[in-house]
DNA sequence: TGCATTCTCTGACTCTAGTCAGAGAACAGG
DNA sequence: CCTGTTCTCTGACTAGAGTCAGAGAATGCA
């Protein structure tokens, strides 16, 4: 990595842990721990969360959560309750008066939002926004994990089962995964194949798996990403790494199908490199067919 | 402001905290407390600073202060001594030790900014890197402080004289301030004029006066941005301000007085509206002279 | 010289944000 | 039914980051 993009990576951390971070402390912890403030916006983005979810998600120590938890509960802005299904797991809700408390605490947020541009002509706000912008979408992708995992894995079939809907709603057709040429879960387990998995702040939000039937060039399957996830750059890694495995395993060309429909993703393997080829394969649910040379050219 | 800015700030700043705030902290504090990383920062950002400065600069308690310095004294990071001038204030300094460990301090900001970047494809980081400084100096921007002072302040004068250095330096001519036309310090003051001056993290960074003769227009004199904050549209500002001040006064028009060798000047009195009109004084120095009528258009 | 002020330091606190070691209930599998 | 595991909770403790109220030395000014 340059010393130059190091340098100014430092500057801004130490620019902006001075100014936004000290100052959003202070401003979310006026009357509330923020420790509790923090909580209480997790509670808030996955309403009906377990206590266990909630832990992980801020990494917090489960003494510390429960004891947060219970002065929450005291002053009234949380219930906890036993869950229906297991009894040993506690669901956590939001009561009114915790929202209520949310969107003061928001208020404080717009509040520190307006005194940091307050100061800037119209010029520099715009800029300054959009440079945010930018800088929040490439932290976030920053903040992806790719790994493999079993594709059985929960997470796994969480991701394949959206999949299976969005391509069922997009497609003119519908889909049904029956009628497609899709692998099974053991077609994507090594040594047949693999599954990738990305996952953000423990949340899995895309997969692509890759098959790797002998004497057959691999094949690239189940490319998604969530949509609360495109823009990061995401398809365009999975397909760097699905590459590196391939050709880690020997392989040196990868095929795809896929749909016109679904433009974005054409759009992608273009420009990663993979050229249009008649179709290999009878899926019925494909109109367009992709192939790479691994040797081609650079996969970035 | 705008509530798609807001929104998009506040999201902005939940990211950054959430990843650089966090990851900040925990890097800089491996075994050293976070407040005496700062400190040690500090007191290397201005060599021999006594304790009131880091004191102020930091925003904290001078007892915690003191505490501080002690445990980094003790760990021979730091000496503190007597000031010779003044008995009662002490000065500190680093000791080599201080910065060895300070040198460690670096390296682990560079791993956390490598941790930043490394997930991301060339482009990314390259966008990223842009964007974080765009960030940077624009939020550097939005801490500047523009307010009137007295024109003998020593921040006043600090700048007017580092404003005659750099002329003496830039003009062909040199430059004698006794052979100029300009105000003392008492045609700077109300009801004769005004003194802004820009702070920067308590530290003068520029300077901006306003004459405001009877029965002739008010003049724009001794514009100076240190080179330190400029690029950050403190010049603009200064103007915006000083056209806000006048207009207030009742005047409807601004007047100043440059020279061909300050390039940027020209170019940002031409941008924000200013006319060139004739020689309007015997400036020996000037040979360019401006005008605007307050009515004319937008400050911005 | 005396008095108020400035500057740093010390001692005694406080509050937040945790960590650690279990206890006890609930569940899963044999 | 027993055993081991999972999940949440409680009690006891700690470190960090300050705050607050003076004390004591040095200085400035009348």
């Amino acid at each position: 990595m340059q010393r130059e993009q190091i340098d100014q990576v430092r500057r801004f951390n130490r620019t902006v842990t001075a100014r936004v971070g000290v100052l959003h402390d202070s401003y979310l912890g006026r009357d509330r721990s923020i420790g509790a403030a923090r909580l209480l916006w997790e509670v808030d983005a996955h309403e009906g969360s377990d206590v266990r979810r909630l832990r992980d998600r801020l990494g917090l120590d489960s003494g510390y959560v429960s004891r947060l938890l219970r002065s929450l509960e005291a002053d009234g802005l949380v219930t906890v309750e036993r869950q229906e299904r297991d009894g040993r797991v506690r669901t956590v809700r939001l009561t009114g008066a915790g929202r209520e408390e949310l969107a003061t605490l928001d208020g404080r947020s717009d509040e520190l939002a307006c005194s940091l541009l307050e100061p800037l002509n119209e010029v520099q706000k715009a800029r300054l926004v959009r440079s945010m912008a930018e800088v929040d979408r490439l932290l976030t992708a920053a903040t992806v994990t790719v790994d493999a995992v079993d594709p059985d894995h929960p997470d796994a079939r969480h991701c394949m089962g959206a999949y299976f809907a969005e391509l069922h709603e997009r497609l003119s057709s519908g889909y049904d995964p029956d009628l497609s040429l899709l692998p099974d879960a053991a077609g994507l387990r090594p040594p047949r194949g693999l599954l990738l998995l990305a996952r953000l702040h423990g949340e899995p939000v895309g997969c692509g798996g890759l098959k790797l039937p002998e004497g057959a060039p691999a094949e690239i399957k189940r490319m998604w990403v969530a949509p609360g996830a495109r823009r990061l750059g995401l398809g365009r890694r999975f397909l760097a790494e699905l590459e590196t495995r391939a050709r880690g395993l020997g392989r040196t060309v990868l095929r795809l199908d896929s749909n016109g429909r679904l433009e974005a993703a054409l759009a992608l393997y273009r420009s990663c490199g993979y050229r249009e080829v008649p179709a290999f394969n009878d899926e019925p649910y494909a109109d367009h067919w992709f192939e790479k040379h691994l040797d081609d050219g650079p996969a970035a």
